[in-house]
RNA sequence: GUGCUUAUGGUGUAAUGGUUAGCACUACAGCUUGUGGAGCUGUCAGUUCCGGUUCAAAUCCGGAUAGGCACCCCA
């Protein structure tokens, strides 16, 4: 053995994960599913580099995320330089950046690894791929629809019913009412809402409330505005939209607000309705103003963001998680040494039929060879030695069955296909 | 950043402060020259790290590190 001082960790890094092959095939069944959803939607689909200006994320969001939760460090050339710690700004600045180029409406979506600096805990690490999806130049309350019908097929497309999640709505247009008829100053309404997207897990609400108004008549008339609002016409008008398009489990909840600034319109939450997990997974919203920090004009926009991790406990916990299968169809185990180059030149035309095969050059015997590929859950294998050398037919064994068939080369293909339907 | 909690072979676990730290799985080798999933045998491999208390520490204490949970904050 080494010297422990010399040798070099196994451990990931703290707060990200490493995706063996069967978390990585976990990864790919949820990718897959939201790419073959944005598409259907007419989404085309965008990336961009993990590494951004840090002053992208200074003017739209807190001081606090800025230095306390993103990666940020300074490069050779001196420019201080971001992981993205979200999506939205590149996609805002990607759209300015050719805006005149870029017919409007434009549909994009992309799913990126993004990160933040802060204590790793349940659904919440350093890095986690998300996508977003967002649809800009529309307003309204159709495209509105539109985003949440995408969050619903995606969940839909996951194995998931409406009994298992909700969609929570709200509208930013309701808080700016409330604020405008009490005379809340707008200097405390950013941190109002802020505070209104924690009311649930507070106990001191109201107290806390009246503590940022200075005002404990205001907090109380805030409150009961609030408590007595259940829905909005534009609201139900979008709860319309979305039953023809047999979307049913939304229901209105002012308590949504997406602590962001940037929010100017209809605000969603999706939840699980499990009672064990009654969370929020993700959510998004309309903001129509985002544009301007690049100096353009406003650009109505909605979009939403929804997180492997989330997704993946919620999967987990609703028993809709997919059994692990390899993409290797067939191995070919080589039973003599001498037909090694056969065995290989089987594969090679198999691959140029599509079949994907993995030839075993352990050495092993037959037996040790078919334990590998059960283990590995490879569905078929073929052994070739000098016999098949010679005969050029060879015996393709189903492992889940045990069936044996002996076949020409050339009408293997076939068979495995039929075989995996 | 704060608090609570946990840490034993690769994995999962066991061990009143007191034998050589036990068991299962995995891996590797063999029983077994071309058809497996079983069985048997054997091999590799562990108390996270640093310090303290004690005749004696996996076990008690302090610190570090890492994981989990909650707070803070939420993209």
């Amino acid at each position: 053995m080494a010297d422990k001082r010399t040798v070099v960790s196994t451990e990931h890094y703290k707060g990200v994960r490493d995706f063996y092959p069967e978390d990585q095939f976990i990864q790919r069944y949820i990718f897959e599913h939201m790419e073959r959803v944005c598409e259907s939607f007419g989404y085309e689909e965008y990336n961009a580099s993990i590494l951004e200006h840090a002053e992208l994320y200074r003017s739209k969001t807190s001081e606090e995320i800025v230095n306390e939760q993103t990666y940020t460090f300074t490069d050779r050339g001196d420019r201080e330089v971001t992981l993205r710690p979200e999506m939205t700004p590149t996609f805002a600045r990607m759209i300015a950046a050719r805006s005149r180029d870029i017919p409007l409406p434009a549909r994009w979506y992309t799913i990126a690894n993004v990160f933040r600096y802060e204590r790793p805990q349940r659904g919440r690490l350093r890095e986690h791929w998300q996508l977003n999806a967002d649809m800009i130049g529309v307003s309204g309350v159709h495209a509105d629809a539109e985003i949440i019908a995408m969050a619903h097929t995606i969940m839909q497309s996951l194995g998931a019913t409406e009994r298992d999640f909700e969609i929570r709505v709200s509208d930013r247009r309701i808080l700016d009412a409330m604020y405008d008829s009490l005379g809340i100053p707008a200097a405390s309404r950013a941190e109002t809402t802020r505070l209104l997207d924690r009311r649930e897990k507070m106990r001191d609400f109201e107290t806390v409330l009246a503590d940022t108004l200075k005002s404990s008549e205001q907090a109380t008339a805030l409150i009961d505005l609030l408590d007595r609002t259940t829905s909005t016409s534009y609201l139900e008008e979008l709860r319309v939209a979305l039953e023809h398009m047999n979307i049913t489990n939304m229901v209105v909840d002012t308590k949504i607000t997406r602590g962001f600034d940037y929010y100017t319109g209809m605000v969603f939450e999706v939840f699980d309705t499990d009672p064990s997990n009654r969370r929020s997974m993700f959510g998004g919203g309309r903001y129509d103003n985002l544009l301007t920090l690049f100096g353009h004009e406003p650009v109505p926009t909605v979009g939403f963001a929804m997180g492997d991790v989330t997704a993946r406990d919620f999967l987990e916990s609703h028993n809709l998680l997919p059994s692990y299968a390899p993409a290797t169809e067939v191995m070919v185990a080589i039973v003599e040494a001498s037909a090694t180059s056969h065995a290989m030149r089987l594969a090679q035309d198999l691959r140029r039929e599509d079949v994907t095969v993995a030839v075993n050059f352990s050495g092993k015997k037959v037996g040790d060879q078919i334990r590998q590929a059960d283990k590995m859950r490879i569905p078929f294998i073929i052994a070739v030695g000098s016999t098949e050398r010679d005969t050029g037919r060879y015996t393709v064994k189903n492992l889940a069955t045990g069936h044996e068939i002996t076949l020409p080369a050339e009408r293997i293909a076939d068979h495995l296909f039929s075989a995996l339907g």
